[in-house]
DNA sequence: TTTATTATTTTTGTATACAATATTTTTCTA
DNA sequence: TAGAAAAATATTGTATACAAAAATAATAAA
């Protein structure tokens, strides 16, 4: 069976040669299952598994699985195994300020590159975001949501910065899974297409503002206080941590 | 049972067992011999030649290749093999101006962050700098000068935007190795020796905008016209330029 | 001689085998 | 019974074997 309809144009210059897309296939499927909360954080990603479940050996299982270590979707931990990221509050809110500081960036250059095809594009994409959440199709919205922003990077058309924003993206993800704190956003497309019509105007400023209060308002919207579930369990029976696995940064 | 002791502070959660080293071991030397220029780019890398330089199977040269292709220091093209980067001018500019924009951030957190021994731990570093700078060794030089923006990185303190920028300055030297104009930026000491006063004194404004003529100057000294060496023999001869495996992004 | 075609060799991609390490279960002792 | 030690099991890390593809060499035709 060919490939999945070649979804959309593949980011680098990989040929779409059979091996090479088996590997990215699975790729494409495990991520999409992270990030669609089909795998919960801390889930422990066995190779023999992997490997039955997609017909192929542990070679392959480990080739994709560094490649999602590389993008922090999965923690490998050396002769433990892989598992599914669980992101600290911390890191989290790392992420989000690196998103803040990449979009307003890109936000600039899509203001000075924009073409009427592009605008039109992304309008039709947040008309897709409110249908699926509409339709109550989480997992649509959960993928459009970060499309945008995608979008949005390529209209900047710097694809290093387009990298880098794509692993926020699904960082983020991960990150909301576990942090958010009651229902989803309101509807944080009512904020997409205000930051649409200030691109669409020309008005630079207002754009970055607009993009930096949407992304303020998704960290808002999670449940970050200073440490994480684990380490609170510590602080609530006020003993001294124990270093865990689970914990952050070593240093 | 508890694990080995936590020796030194590792970067990530890595232990600091001997076979995840070394794995570690090999990246760092094929990132130095990269950018130390010992391996040019488009350099192949043979996946048997490595194993027996470095007394491994192909399985764990494979792994590095990986690695460092997605850092876009090597260039994995299925079926072919590993090569060193080669890096277009539309890259070395993306590359550049995606600098300016996350080391503006940093400079911004490291102003409010820093403390008296940060400045003092820069100030060294740049002393390291001239040294090497005055004694002509190159490839400390390429080392240090790099370092000097990374410690910039750490002072922020985010560890994700930080991940980010060692990719871009090791994407940058390879980019400057390639299309370095004539000498060696004349003395990028002082203007490190700029930023760090900047800092220092606390004005944000200032070490902002030092840092990006600092980078600014290091692309202006680059060779960049609008497209490399093997388009330029095609528009010289006047003929339609074929489809290459050099050409960038397939798209 | 030059080019096209075929055969050979080399190299990568993947599966499997074995070794090293972690995890679990069992057994033993207090 | 609870806890510790030891054996058994399972899982990862690495090397090797084999298949598929590409690069090279050799041969044949013009």
């Amino acid at each position: 069976m060919s490939r999945t309809a070649p979804t959309a144009a593949l980011n680098e210059g990989e040929s779409d040669s059979r091996k090479t897309s088996q590997n990215d296939r699975i790729y494409e499927e495990m991520l999409a299952a992270i990030l669609e909360q089909r795998l919960a954080p801390g889930t422990k990603l066995s190779e023999d598994t992997l490997g039955e479940i997609f017909g192929v050996s542990r070679t392959v299982i480990r080739t994709v699985l560094q490649r999602l270590a590389h993008e922090q979707i999965v923690r490998i931990q050396p002769n433990r195994g892989a598992f599914v990221s669980e992101p600290t509050p911390e890191e989290a809110r790392e992420v989000l300020q690196a998103r803040r500081l990449i979009e307003e960036g890109i936000v600039r250059k899509a203001v000075r590159n924009q073409t009427l095809a592009d605008i039109k594009n992304l309008k039709k994409s947040v008309a897709s975001e409110r249908l699926s959440l509409e339709t109550g199709d989480h997992e649509a919205w959960v993928r459009l949501s970060g499309d945008f922003h995608l979008k949005l990077a390529e209209i900047a058309g710097n694809q290093t910065l387009t990298a880098f924003l794509r692993e926020l993206v699904s960082r983020t993800s991960l990150i909301i899974v576990q942090y958010q704190k009651g229902t989803l956003s309101p509807c944080s497309c009512d904020e997409h297409t205000e930051i649409i019509e200030a691109i669409a105007a020309g008005d630079e400023d207002r754009a970055i503002e607009l993009m930096n209060a949407h992304l303020q308002a998704c960290e808002d919207q999670l449940n970050l206080q200073g440490s994480d579930a684990k380490a609170d369990l510590y602080s609530i029976f006020a003993k001294p941590a124990k270093l865990e696995e689970k914990s952050g940064s070593v240093i």
